[in-house]
DNA sequence: CTATTATGGATATATTTTATCCGTAATAGG
DNA sequence: CCTATTACGGATAAAATATATCCATAATAG
């Protein structure tokens, strides 16, 4: 069971982006840099994250990415749906329909035991992620920075954010 | 975020053990073919339940598999453990050092928030799937199987398990 | 001694992930 | 209107992983 680590980088630019002042917004490229990863497939994710409507781009110069809705509102759920899917981790192939001893269609109408089971786990991974919201992770963030790096964050967002209208 | 289907596989072959009656051993080629999935990559599945302790293998004729511990004490994840391994789903590459206001190693002594978010969250899927062990997984099978396909399965239990001294 | 069966390693194939590029569309500012 | 900037979407390439198979070896029952 593995998570892209486009769900890691879609989750630090939010809570970049979670810090940026009202109004304020950063480019694709910025954002790439500020985080030491490559720029176009950031921008993959980024588009994943626009699509989903978490984050609002606006093309042209002084265009940019910022949050679509209140920090409040946006879970690491969201951002891991937007960037992974929803698909279920555990793809039921219907084993007990084949076989010596497979079952009939009609005994198969509900899920099977074990199948039952992994969706029932996953929604306990759902419900765990959707309970962690940006407000709790760039407070967290704050907790372990120093001032001196907390300031140095402060300025580059100054520097980089494109103020719209 | 996605599971192996031999993780699927290993859950019915363990099922299909635990209805086995005390003695008894089915070969990898029976299982195989019980489930209607390929031989040879099943194998490669029983190997690792049977590395991790939660299936027993029996060389030469008339030798084969069958469960190591008591049905009580296997869940479904000691089965995934088993087969996926136990790495964490989420792999934070620490994006928090790198870029031009990466945190310095003093700042990281702790996971980052989202990791931890991440961590959390496994824990909780993990426990979900702690918490099923084979004879609730078999008591689902058995409430969906018609009286007829309980008998015929039972019927091949007896014709291809070998009867251990 | 022979037939059977699991083991471990090596290997091949398919699928997914990761990463990059480019043409197009939109936007701000001159 | 023109130009520079920037996001978008699709196509593509490279790397990693999952899936599947095979074989030589070791163990075991009869």
């Amino acid at each position: 069971m593995k998570i892209g680590k486009g769900v890691e980088w879609a989750a630090h630019t939010c809570a970049l982006l979670a810090m940026v002042p009202a109004g304020g917004a950063l480019s694709g490229e910025a954002l790439a840099d500020f985080l030491g990863v490559p720029p176009p497939y950031l921008a993959k994710q980024l588009q994943a994250l626009s699509r989903a409507g978490i984050v609002a781009a606006k093309r042209g110069a002084a265009g940019g990415y910022r949050l679509a809705r209140l920090p409040e509102t946006i879970s690491l759920w969201d951002i891991t749906a937007a960037v992974e899917g929803t698909a279920p981790s555990f793809r039921c192939t219907e084993v007990r329909r084949s076989g010596p001893c497979g079952a009939s269609a009609k005994e198969c109408s509900g899920p099977c035991a074990i199948a039952a089971a992994f969706r029932q786990a996953e929604a306990e991974y759902r419900n765990a992620l959707s309970d962690v919201r940006l407000p709790s992770l760039i407070a967290g963030i704050a907790e372990d920075a120093t001032p001196a790096r907390k300031r140095r964050i402060m300025e580059w967002i100054d520097r980089h954010a494109a103020n719209a209208a």
